[in-house]
Formats: C-alpha cells, sequence, structure tokens
DNA sequence: GTCTATACAAAGATAGAC
DNA sequence: GTCTATCTTTGTATAGAC
C-alpha cells in the first residue's frame, strides 16, 4: 500500500501537471457554458461547477470572466486552422469529395457546443472592434491556406485565388452551420457538390 | 391655442397610435441593445432608455424581456423573407449580377445591428430545440423561395432545386457575414462572382 | 490549490402614485 | 400609459480558512 488512507495509486501527475489539467478542465466547462448561455448569460460559478470545482479554483487560474472568455477565443483559433489543415489533407486522393464531405457533416455534426460557441464569438466581434480585427485576422490565414489550392480562373492574379477561397470558406461554413438548425436540409452529398463547383474535375464528364 | 399649457398642436396620434409608435420605439430599442450586448448581457433597463422610457413603460406593452425577444425575432424571420423576395427581383434583368451585387453589399454594409442580431438569434437557437425549430422552418421557406429561380442540374428531380437554393442561400449569408468582419476581403464583385456560378448565363464565354 | 463565506453591484419584475 | 420606488435574486469578485 503507498498510504494509510485508501487513496489508491500515489497521483502519477506532479504539480504542474495537475495545474494544468484543473486549466483544461475549466476551459472545457467554461465552452460548454459559453455556448450554451452566452458570454453574458454564462455564470463562473456554472462554469466552475460544471468542471467539478468551486469559483475560486476557478479565479487561481484566472484573472475572470474575461480571460476565460479570451482565452477560448484564442484557442478555438488553432482548431479552426487545424480543421482547414485537415480538410487540406483530404483534398489529395478524394477526386469526387465523398470522404470529405462526410467528414464535413461529421464534424458539424459532432461537437455540439462549438459552434454555439464559434456564433457567440462571431456575435461578440462583431460588436467589439478589437475582438473583431483578431477574427479578421485568423480567418484570413485560414482563407490564405485553402487559396494554395485553388485552381485559378484567370491565371496570373493572385486575387482570384484569394477570392476562391473565400467563396469556399463562407459556403462550407454556411452549410455546417445550416446543418446544425436541419441535418435533413444538408446531407453530405451537399458538402460534395459544392467542393465539385470549386475544384472541377481534370476531365470532363459529358452528360449523356 | 389649442391649451392653457404651451403643448403646441394636439398631438394628431390617436391614444392607439401613439401606444402602437411606443411599442415600435421598444422594438427599435431593443434590436438595438440584444445585437450589443446579446440576450443575457442586455437589461430590460437599456432598452427602456434607449427607446427614450423607462422599465415602467416597457413592462405594460411586453410581459418581460423573453417575450420582447421574441417578437423580435419572429419579426426579422419577415424581414429576412422579404429581403429574399427582394434579391428574387433584382434577379431579373441583371445577367451578369453586377447590381444584385452591390445590392448584397449594401445589405451586409447597412444595419449595423441587424447581422449581430442575426448571430445571437443563430446562437439562441441552436441551445434551444423550439427556437431551432421555428429558425429552420422560416429559412426552409425562404430556401424554397430561391428554389424556384434555380436552373435544375438533373431535370426532373425537385430536390435538386432544393439543395441548390440551399448552396445559394448559404454562399450568400456566409459572404454577407464575412464581409462584416472585413470588408476588404469580400468586394462586391465577389457577390456576383458567386451568383454566376450558380446561375450561369445561357450563352457560353469561350474563353478567347 | 481549493473551498467557504461574504461584500457589493446589477438586473428582472412588481406595486402604487400620477 | 408612464414613472418612481422597492423587493428579490443572481452574479462577480475577494478574503481567509485549510
Amino acid at each position: 500500500m503507498w498510504s494509510t488512507h485508501d487513496m489508491g495509486p500515489p497521483l502519477r501527475l506532479t504539480r504542474a501537471a495537475a495545474k494544468a489539467r484543473t486549466r483544461e478542465l475549466l476551459l472545457a466547462a467554461a465552452a460548454q457554458v459559453f455556448a450554451e448561455h452566452g458570454y453574458a448569460g454564462a455564470s463562473v460559478d456554472e462554469i466552475a461547477a460544471q468542471a467539478g470545482y468551486t469559483i475560486g479554483a476557478l479565479y487561481s487560474h484566472f484573472s475572470g470572466k474575461d480571460e476565460l472568455f479570451l482565452t477560448l477565443f484564442d484557442l478555438h483559433a488553432a482548431g479552426h486552422l487545424r480543421d482547414i489543415e485537415e480538410i487540406i489533407r483530404q483534398c489529395t486522393g478524394d477526386p469526387d469529395f465523398t470522404a470529405l464531405g462526410d467528414y464535413l457533416a461529421t464534424l458539424a455534426d459532432n461537437d455540439s457546443c462549438r459552434w454555439a460557441l464559434e456564433s457567440e464569438f462571431r456575435r461578440h466581434a462583431m460588436t467589439r472592434p478589437e475582438l473583431m480585427a483578431r477574427l479578421a485576422e485568423r480567418r484570413a490565414a485560414g482563407q490564405t491556406a485553402i487559396a494554395g489550392l485553388m485552381p485559378c480562373r484567370r491565371p496570373g492574379t493572385a486575387q482570384c485565388a484569394e477570392d476562391d477561397a473565400a467563396l469556399v470558406i463562407t459556403q462550407l461554413e454556411g452549410l455546417i452551420l445550416q446543418r446544425r438548425l436541419n441535418p435533413a436540409s444538408v446531407p453530405p452529398g451537399l458538402f460534395a457538390e459544392a467542393l465539385r463547383r470549386f475544384f472541377p474535375p481534370p476531365t470532363w464528364a459529358g452528360g449523356g
């Protein structure tokens, strides 16, 4: 036995690791609560409780509600970029976008709180210039990454690829959000259909 | 003189009209405040003050914050449908969508509070099944209206037009929201470009 | 590092005066 | 129909015990 009390094995977590774990739990809980109630409607009390702690613990990790929110705001920028990289990876070897369409539908269906949270970020940013700039910046980065994939309609103009990338991103994002509201209206095949419009196959399928 | 006091002309508004006017002022103020702070962050006090009244007046017109929000929610559904009708009207006689593109850009630029409010409606609906159903229903109506315009890729299937309409709506809406975040990334011409992808011209412009 | 207790402020809603 | 005053709840943040 390791101890006089029935504690099981000594926690293998170092103090630093334990602290980091608490922080992660708080952030995950915050994501859920902010997604459900919005920034103002979320109470730090509920966030702490959702994570299995009390406000005291929360305030020892974050200066307050605002820092918690801004931390999530930036964390989700990273997640957004990872998604785009995954989408780009799946583009190769999936000429008719069936697999990628399924992936995007799954992306919409999982993480129920994620898209509500993104909507809250957007609304919040819309009335706060400094957040709006940060959001625009992160979206521009994603757009440039997608632009590298675009077949250029009018070769020679880089702007053309950027414009097309903006179309792809807003189209896919719009479809994801619509699928969350009404899954039947956006079957996985519709994602593929949308993508085929932007990335036409190298060979023409003459109807007949 | 009309009165012993310096009141100016007797208000031409009937009592019913005056009441309706107060109601409209309160609704307009509520739209602004909900857009800026979200549902939970908006205080009925600020809404009333913004309209030029106090809470007492507000509560004589609405049962509370929730009824105010839901009334706006349904009012904006009507505005949404009017937009779509206007878009459809502009489609005729605008073969390359230049005018319609400008119109959509203007739609994004005006009513700064409107799109923040729509984002709030969406986020709110995402975690409330009954609101989600109402929102999905109103969007389905708009989609069907657009579907009537679609050239059918695979004639004979009505589902095809509905699918294409879903693509058009999510694309344009996504562009409008992106333009609000960063106008430079979505010039008016990009709306036109997007529309041309869905409504190809009857004659092919052979590159050359 | 986490919890309990608490100070302090803000907001939703109601009652009654005018 | 609108305003003022008030009740009550909720929530942020802090202080101090362990």
